[in-house]
DNA sequence: GAGGTTTTTATCCCGTTCGTCCATTACCTC
DNA sequence: GAGGTAATGGACGAACGGGATAAAAACCTC
């Protein structure tokens, strides 16, 4: 096996030299970053292995420890980077405009179908919490991070609750935690759930039956008047 | 340190001699069955040791390779055996004799209070989907498993459609899935959920108004007419 | 183009960890 | 109690895996 091979990249053509070397600092994390997302997304922080994603990179392990400093402080990039990009799109979002139960049926299906379409982030925070948060708790990119959601659904539900239509006392968060719970579930757990039932939760029609379900469910709460106790 | 130190157990008194040893196969067994579910649900199957789990266990680790084979026969062991329980306490539920309504809500009831109780349960059963059930996969123990909640929940779904208090049209499993999801992921979820929404879902007030919730919305959902579409 | 800094490559190191080997002790049967 | 089988202990091995070291090549600045 040449240097060659061993690099893959070639970017000046110096026929019968040595291949030149060229320098890409931000690319090289970039690489590094996006490998190693599929490998602790895919095997876990144990599980994930530094030679296996120095491997499928262009560069080498010695470049992780470069600009990473270790195995702990990749992963770390990695779930913030993960972080930023779903409360980026979030914070996005422009519901105030709809009516009340048209807002919370599209933040819904914004939340089911980003959670179906990012398994990576499904997985990394599930193992995230395996590790009962203990990398994220050393973020403060994280901790940081502006969560805009609660505050969208606070003022959805004020204007329902104003316009008569949702007569039920949630509190936003509570809302958004049921929310997610159905859109997680249905991702982190359909190895096991579809091996037990029998089930296929990734099927097209079983997808947007549970859409419609999980929508009707929350809109049904919060319509309904407490039942009190 | 003696050896007397080292195992921890002496069942005859034999006074200057070395300790007599006591054979117990099934004891044996169980202690490192017990001791490797904590260690599995603890820290997953690729984070926990082999040797950690002997270290806690009277026996050694030879032992473990001598009744289960393997770490990864004696963490389908552990999986087999959390599995079993939770349908052993499932099929002894009796909630025929409740009216549709009552019977949902004591279900969730159950659902919600078991979840909450048997973390290690949760945390494996996430492990599991990390790995893809990979490992479940093997399992004839687990395929086996007589799932009786699916049923349990048919008959009270139709119990409640022709009584008229259930509207909607609701399948079994979906309807399993949606109240899985709930209590499950309050537990699975809950370091990463409460780290990032100042939250403490296992406080118990917050307890007790998801309880109250999620109930309500299930049975606001089995109550309220399809809007169809 | 010289000097210093940044980026990169190649090789080595040592603790960890799963699994095995072999000898020994308890137990059961006749 | 003798002989065979089941259960146990302890130490050892070999591969793996995270991380470190040293040196070279590219890049930037003046």
């Amino acid at each position: 096996m040449t240097a060659d091979d061993a690099t893959g990249i070639i970017r000046k053509a110096n026929p019968g030299a040595k291949p030149s070397r060229k320098n890409d600092p931000e690319g090289t994390r970039q690489d590094i970053l996006e490998v190693a997302t599929e490998e602790f997304a895919s095997l876990g922080f144990s599980g994930g292995r530094v030679d296996a994603i120095a491997a499928r990179t262009r560069t080498t392990k010695r470049m992780i420890y470069y600009y990473f400093g270790g195995k702990e402080e990749l992963y770390l990039a990695v779930l913030e980077k993960v972080y930023g990009d779903i409360r980026a799109i979030e914070n996005r979002l422009n519901l105030q405009d709809l009516e009340p139960e048209t807002a919370i049926r599209a933040l819904i299906d914004f939340t089911f179908d980003y959670q179906e379409q990012h398994e990576d982030f499904i997985r990394l925070v599930s193992i995230e919490n395996i590790h009962r948060a203990e990398h994220m708790k050393k973020s403060k990119a994280i901790a940081n991070l502006n969560i805009t959601v609660i505050d969208t659904l606070a003022r959805i539900l004020e204007r329902g609750r104003l316009a008569g239509v949702f007569k039920a006392d949630i509190q936003p968060i509570d809302l958004h935690m049921m929310i997610s719970a159905f859109c997680f579930f249905r991702v982190s757990n359909r190895h096991t759930f579809n091996l037990i039932f029998h089930q296929n939760l990734a099927a097209d029609d079983t997808r947007s039956r549970h859409k419609r379900m999980i929508a009707d469910a929350i809109v049904s709460l919060l319509k309904t008047e407490a039942v009190g106790g």
